[in-house]
DNA sequence: AGCCTATGTCATAGT
DNA sequence: TAACTATGACATAGG
């Protein structure tokens, strides 16, 4: 690649026509970068330096192959011009440039994804549909519960797309977690019945899920905390129902295992072998569905280090604290980092970035203040650009606040800028430190005019000097600002060499290429600010869908249990035609489509139960 | 001395 | 086709 043949040679000269006169003419420069300060290369004059050039266009090549040593040449060459009180005045001077703002960016974007999780979450969430799939013949009494479900946002749909991301993740869980996050009391069975023992990861699925099914079915005190306080049967078969009337409904209720009153046999069977024939259980689906996913999202709470009891309370502290370190002066490295991002936080972030951090935001406030160079949408570019007279760069000098460009006093009445110490001055416009960073020429003596010169000189950029050296008649600002046509036209104005015209087009390539990266970079850390606003608000959004469904659940566990309440009752106060009680080991209820309920045997009740069991197993696959 | 950041430069592809 | 722009990659300076 070319990439290898340019990196051969030292500095960004081309790599073509490596012959043995550049080579020897690099190798004598090559440790003296233009802008080494200080750097003096012996007495040479410009005509060796055209005699060079011209071989090498004579061969094709570009003149830059030896870059440094001619650049250093130049500096030499102006150093000896300007000594000579040779003052071409085409380096006009340039006002005061704006400091830049420290905009801290903490490159930690980081999404914390929290301890490892042994159990999959995803196959718990897929087992749910299949194995607790509530019976068709419910579907009418569920229906509105699960309309209700999803209908607000969607949430099952959302919920199984954050479990996908989190499935390979996992987690520790301990009971004082779990118990938070249920609000469950100590001791309570669902602690027992999911494992939650401290330091117990849940790292089986099917444990897991058949443990839920159990702990659904034994303990209702999961989703109602009324029936918590009251004595629980345990993992005891099914205890008789023989609620004569409805007085009796409450003690019944709550000494009644009821999952045997709920869940169907072939489902409550494998948590309960020894249980005999139960009621018809039309919450069973619903209540493990929920109950799991009430453990996905524990599970997901744990993940995270959220707490969805405390789920309010994350919103504020997501709108107080982007939870992104945008303002990053907390970290050592953002400071130095504060450099780049305070000529990058970008004139798009005027628009894009107002809901950053502040820092973010005062940055981009000083962009709009800067503007900048192409890429920038204010329109005080223009105006800046045309202000700052004709030196080269100067616009992205003052725009983008290079740290060469300030003067270290300056600086260190910034504290968070007094990192900004480096000196990147080689491209300085000497006009500009004329105005800003020399002394008062009262207070000048013959040894600081030459320091000033020199400062001049370290401060020019090394196309400056090689224009110089060329005696190039006009500013590197026209040559490389001017419309093409314009700048042909400046051409044509005068007698030019080859190498002289060949010099102005590089350095019009150049300065424009500059500019262009310069852009580039700005573009890039706006994307990068673009995408932390982007987590930002998904972290958000993750922890609003979270306490929704927090809010959802718990309404949810409402219904259900107003629904067994009603099915309690009505299949307590039916009679036979001895004035006996059904037994809920024979016989169900079953909700018609119309509304009506049924009562059916259980046979019967089962049967349909499986049959619409397949259903939805079938659609899902 | 080695690492990091900022910047300039080049090559190249795209406009 | 020429001019310009965008961007990855590299080199260098300075902290």
């Amino acid at each position: 690649m070319t990439r290898l043949d340019r990196s051969s040679h030292s500095g960004g000269g081309h790599a073509k026509g490596s012959r043995p006169l550049n080579s020897l003419v690099a190798g004598h420069r090559v440790a003296q970068p233009p802008s080494a300060p200080g750097s003096r290369a012996s007495v040479q004059d410009i005509d060796l330096i055209d005699i060079l050039w011209r071989q090498d266009i004579d061969l094709g090549a570009g003149r830059e192959i030896f870059d440094y040593s001619h650049r250093q040449k130049e500096q030499d060459v102006d150093k000896e011009l300007r000594d000579g009180a040779e003052q071409e005045d085409t380096w006009p001077g340039e006002g005061a440039e704006a400091l830049a703002r420290n905009l801290l960016v903490d490159g930690e974007t980081g999404e914390s994804f929290p301890a490892q999780f042994p159990a999959d979450i995803s196959s718990i969430t897929e087992a749910v549909p299949s194995e607790s799939e509530p019976p068709g013949l419910q579907n009418n009494l569920l229906s509105p519960l699960l309309t209700g479900t999803e209908s607000p946002f969607d949430l099952e749909q959302q919920w199984q797309d954050l479990m996908s991301i989190m499935e390979m993740q996992a987690m520790e869980v301990n009971t004082s977690t779990s118990e938070i996050l249920y609000d469950a009391p100590p001791g309570d069975p669902l602690s027992t019945n999911y494992s939650l023992a401290p330091n117990t990861p849940i790292n089986q699925n099917v444990s897991l899920h058949q443990a839920s099914l159990g702990g659904c079915s034994q303990d209702f005190s999961l989703f109602s905390p009324e029936v918590e306080s009251l004595p629980v049967a345990g993992s005891s078969t099914l205890l008789p129902l023989v609620p004569s009337n409805s007085t009796s409904l409450n003690s019944t209720f709550g000494s009644t295992n009821l999952a045997g009153l709920f869940f169907p046999p072939q489902l409550n069977g494998t948590a309960n072998d020894t249980a005999g024939p139960e009621l018809p259980d039309p919450l069973g689906g619903l209540l493990d569905e929920a109950m799991l996913d009430e453990i996905s999202l524990m599970d997901l709470a744990i993940e995270e280090g959220f707490n969805p009891v405390q789920a309010s309370q994350l919103e504020e502290e997501f709108d107080s604290d982007s939870g992104l370190s945008l303002d990053s002066s907390h970290s050592p490295s953002s400071l130095s980092s504060s450099e780049g991002s305070s000529s990058s936080s970008s004139s798009s972030s005027s628009s894009s970035s107002s809901s950053s951090s502040s820092t973010s935001s005062t940055a981009s406030s000083s962009f709009s203040e800067e503007g900048a160079v192409g890429y920038s949408s204010d329109s005080e570019t223009l105006d800046l650009e045309e202000a700052e007279g004709a030196v080269g760069y100067q616009p992205e000098y003052s725009k983008f606040c290079r740290m060469s460009y300030q003067d270290p006093a300056q600086l260190s009445c910034l504290p968070y800028l007094e990192h900004v110490g480096h000196n990147h001055t080689y491209n300085m416009a000497p006009s500009a430190l004329d105005s800003a960073d020399l002394p008062p020429p009262s207070t000048l003596k013959k040894g600081s005019k030459e320091k000033q010169a020199d400062f001049l000189d370290k401060q020019m950029s090394r196309d400056e000097h090689r224009a110089r050296a060329m005696k190039i008649p006009f500013t590197n600002d026209k040559i490389i600002n001017l419309p093409v046509e314009e700048f042909n036209e400046l051409l044509s104005k005068y007698q030019l060499s080859e190498a002289q015209l060949s010099l102005i087009r590089d350095i019009r390539r150049r300065g424009k290429n500059k500019m262009a990266a310069q852009n580039c970079r700005k573009r890039k850390l706006d994307t990068i600010l673009n995408l932390e606003r982007d987590v930002e608000d998904l972290q958000r959004d993750k922890a609003r869908l979270l306490r929704e469904k927090v809010e959802f659940l718990r309404s949810l566990r409402q219904m259900k249990q107003k629904v067994q309440s009603l099915y309690q009752e009505v299949f307590g106060r039916l009679r036979d035609e001895n004035g006996r009680p059904y037994s809920p080991s024979q016989y169900a209820l079953q909700y018609a489509g119309d509304g009506s309920v049924l009562l059916i045997p259980r046979t019967l009740a089962d049967q349909q139960a499986r049959r619409q069991e397949r259903k939805p197993k079938d659609r899902r696959k």
